[in-house]
DNA sequence: CTGAAAGCGCTAACAT
DNA sequence: ATGTTAGCGCTTTCAG
């Protein structure tokens, strides 16, 4: 039904030469006389030639296509990391198929090996909430296909990965809840198997040590990062004898969640309750009141994944790598109050 | 670099038996020898042998990858829309590659193009913002590749298409702003060229038309879809000596940032003023007040522009189709007021 | 029942 | 300076 395209050998017939010679005259071979080559080239132009992929990839096993996955597309922190992604990529000529694991292990398994078997040329991974074995990325390292990870990451002593200072993000915003007068901080975060909620959780420990607070083993929640877990566990917290007074949340999405709960207690943003999350959503600035929020460089982050990966690809050679990037922290209105 | 994967070849040799042979087998071919086929499959399966989609590309021609042209990653309208198509067309066992218009018609040709050159056996496209011309569009008939568009659409007469009724829920929200006291009803939309635009422009005015009130000029305003025109034109309707008392935006991103500008110029939602939007996006129930909005069946949209490609792709007489899906409005507290 | 060979589009080593 | 050929991995006649 499609069309065939126009190939090397349309354009050799054509003219009457040599496929290898249309081949080198399009790649400006010395060899091949110069008017020749214009000859060709013109031709080609006019002709719409476009070298055939899959006949170069056979070739050259490779497919030019670089594999992406992540938990979720719909927030806007993985669809800028993805424009990133995009966008160092595609200038180097390659293609990426975008995968989403929709935070299950299982159905990262199955991306993982559905990418494999397109034989991709490169992967890279946020790993799903609940992804907590590496057997998947084994085999990707097995097949030798380069491999990165972002954000949430596991193997880090063979892979490349992407990450923030997510250990100091959380105890900036502990001291900053305590500058302004938080005394009961509360912790929502996820998994426990997860690099970012470990940081995390360890930034918020220092966080606290710092500025002298105990710390309540009932004010750090533990939630597979639904929506639904996250409401119930601001529930129990609003629930609590000594209800805190701020709430760091592991993202953005959490707190979005709490702040409906906290609303239909009729408690308010910032007095009873100061807030902040990490990722700084676009919503951020949209709910009510705007949120104060860790801002990730999600486009460099995206950038730095791919170069990463090209590196790999290109460098015999794969070095492990760690950037760190840093963040920036956007204070707005609900993590301000008048110190008592 | 890359290991190089286990091919017919090797498991034929390592048989001492033809290629061809292990090729038929696989396949289950009736005229190899039940035992003999089993042997391959079981070596085949110890190897771990997986079909090279280059090689079968390079065969039959196709590349088992439908391209998906979107004009934003980061709403959860197209977000979810592409989870749709990926369920459909992963059990079809394709794979899809994504590209971000990023709402412009360069870089929506740019994606066409590098589409086509990657030999897509199909794509799937919602318009760009400012989609105004359809040359590329053409290159894609031109080329026999399926295509089928979503929501913003254009080359109706020949391209088979997965809309809503935008008319009538335009039409309903107009009189349910009324319904519920407005009089001086609003309405901010995108570039004129859009079907969507049009017929919710259309929607809008046969609404008023409904309830009586006079269409005033003033009241409809075209914006280029950005966050900046959208402030911009909710800054002028405000400063009307006439202010609207109702206001329906063209999408809910339109809408969210309008509820920054309203509240800072210190009117109340939905005391002073009524907001409805299009597309339901997540945050909808996050914004304060929740804002009423048009649900699309976002998932099945995506799921029937899969079907739609996949029909083509195997029928051979391309009909072109227009399925058309309910939407739903929910009704929400940015728009419910006692009537005066 | 199984094998040999051609060909999908392309490149590169090897002629001429 | 250009042509010929082999081969990337696979399917599919055509032979045996």
């Amino acid at each position: 039904m499609k069309k065939k395209r126009v190939t090397l050998k349309d354009l050799a017939s054509e003219l009457g030469v040599a496929i290898s010679t249309v081949s080198r005259a399009l790649k400006d071979h010395p060899d091949i006389d110069k008017v020749l080559t214009k000859k060709i080239k013109t031709l080609a132009q006019q002709r719409n030639y476009i070298p055939n992929p899959l006949a170069m990839g056979l070739l050259r096993q490779q497919t030019r296509v670089i594999g992406v996955i992540v938990p979720d597309l719909a927030t806007y922190f993985f669809s800028s990391i993805i424009s990133g992604i995009e966008d160092e990529l595609q200038q180097a000529g390659y293609y990426i198929v975008i995968s989403s694991s929709k935070e299950t292990l299982e159905k990262e398994i199955e991306c993982v090996y559905n990418l494999l078997n397109l034989r991709i040329d490169g992967l890279i991974v946020c790993l799903a909430q609940n992804s907590n074995q590496t057997d998947h990325f084994r085999k990707v390292l097995d097949h030798d296909v380069p491999l990165v990870f972002f954000d949430r990451v596991c193997l880090e002593k063979e892979v490349s990965t992407v990450v923030v200072d997510n250990v100091s993000m959380a105890k900036d915003i502990t001291t900053h809840f305590f500058a302004n007068g938080a005394r009961k901080i509360a912790h929502i975060t996820g998994p426990k198997h997860l690099n970012i909620v470990q940081e995390r959780t360890e930034g918020y420990l220092k966080g606290l040590a710092e500025v002298g607070l105990p710390f309540e083993k009932e004010y750090l929640i533990h939630t597979d990062l639904s929506t639904e877990s996250a409401a119930l566990a601001i529930r129990n917290l609003l629930n609590l004898p000594q209800r805190p007074d701020a709430l760091l949340g592991v993202n953005d999405t959490v707190i979005f969640g709490a702040m409906k709960e906290i609303k239909q207690c009729g408690l308010a943003i910032p007095d009873d309750l100061l807030l902040a999350g990490f990722s700084d959503e676009f919503h951020a600035t949209v709910v009510e009141p705007n949120l104060t929020s860790v801002a990730h460089p999600t486009h460099d982050i995206g950038r730095n994944a791919a170069k990463l990966i090209l590196e790999q690809i290109e460098e015999e050679k794969a070095i492990q790598k760690k950037i760190v990037l840093n963040t920036a922290l956007h204070i707005r209105a609900s993590s301000l109050r008048q110190k008592k």
